[in-house]
DNA sequence: CGACCGATTGACT
DNA sequence: GTCAATCGGTCGG
């Protein structure tokens, strides 16, 4: 498998077409004790100050920080207490815009995945171990930790995937948000099991 | 300072 | 289908 890690000008493009062509994708997790690989098969844009349901819509504080950075680095926020979800952060410094991993098809250590995510292998459901935003990261073992990591170093990376027919991908309306819930900046892969929902 | 609530998940009626 | 878990950010007084 060839992991060509992507390089800086993909995430300053513009976030939707960022967002459209991250399926498809591998994100990659390096330790000292394994590797992890994910194929990304759904994913949501967030846009900032022109997006009611983000998080930088009022402005750049502590929390959403890493969301001004420039494209390329990870964005991981602690939501309900208890879940992480990782962005991929997208255009130049001083811009919020930001894409929500969703969900990954396992590619390498899942039986690393299952560890992380703290619970037994469930053969009559497999994709209960990364069909969704917080289930991804606990199964990477990505959080606080991983917030603002730069996506051009080792640790955690996404790298060169299949080429992907547009006709295979669907959009929707985001899920989960409430406000700004009419714009269609959810992407996926039409028919793959792994899609939360 | 207190109240409210969230880009979710899992357990349960 | 409903709802609690659990806590930090945000906002009103």
């Amino acid at each position: 498998m060839n992991l060509s890690k992507l390089s800086r000008s993909f995430y300053l493009r513009p976030t939707l077409t960022v967002a459209r062509q991250l399926l498809g994708k591998y994100l990659v997790k390096k330790t000292s004790t394994h590797l992890l690989i994910g194929k990304i098969v759904e994913v949501e844009a967030y846009l900032g100050e022109r997006d009611p349901a983000s998080h930088a819509f009022r402005g750049r504080t502590k929390r959403n920080e890493v969301m001004f950075w420039r494209g390329g680095h990870l964005y991981v926020y602690f939501t309900y207490g208890m879940h992480y979800c990782a962005n991929v952060v997208t255009a130049e410094e001083g811009i919020a815009r930001a894409v929500l991993l969703r969900a990954v098809e396992p590619i390498k250590g899942m039986e690393w995945m299952w560890r992380n995510r703290g619970i037994e292998r469930d053969q009559k459901n497999q994709v209960n171990l990364t069909n969704g935003p917080a289930k991804l990261c606990q199964a990477f073992g990505i959080g606080r930790a991983e917030n603002g990591a730069d996506l051009l170093g080792e640790r955690v990376f996404i790298a060169e995937g299949e080429a992907i027919p547009p006709s295979h991908i669907a959009t929707s309306t985001r899920i989960g948000v409430t406000h700004g819930s009419e714009s269609k900046w959810r992407f996926y892969f039409k028919g793959n099991g792994w899609v939360s929902g």
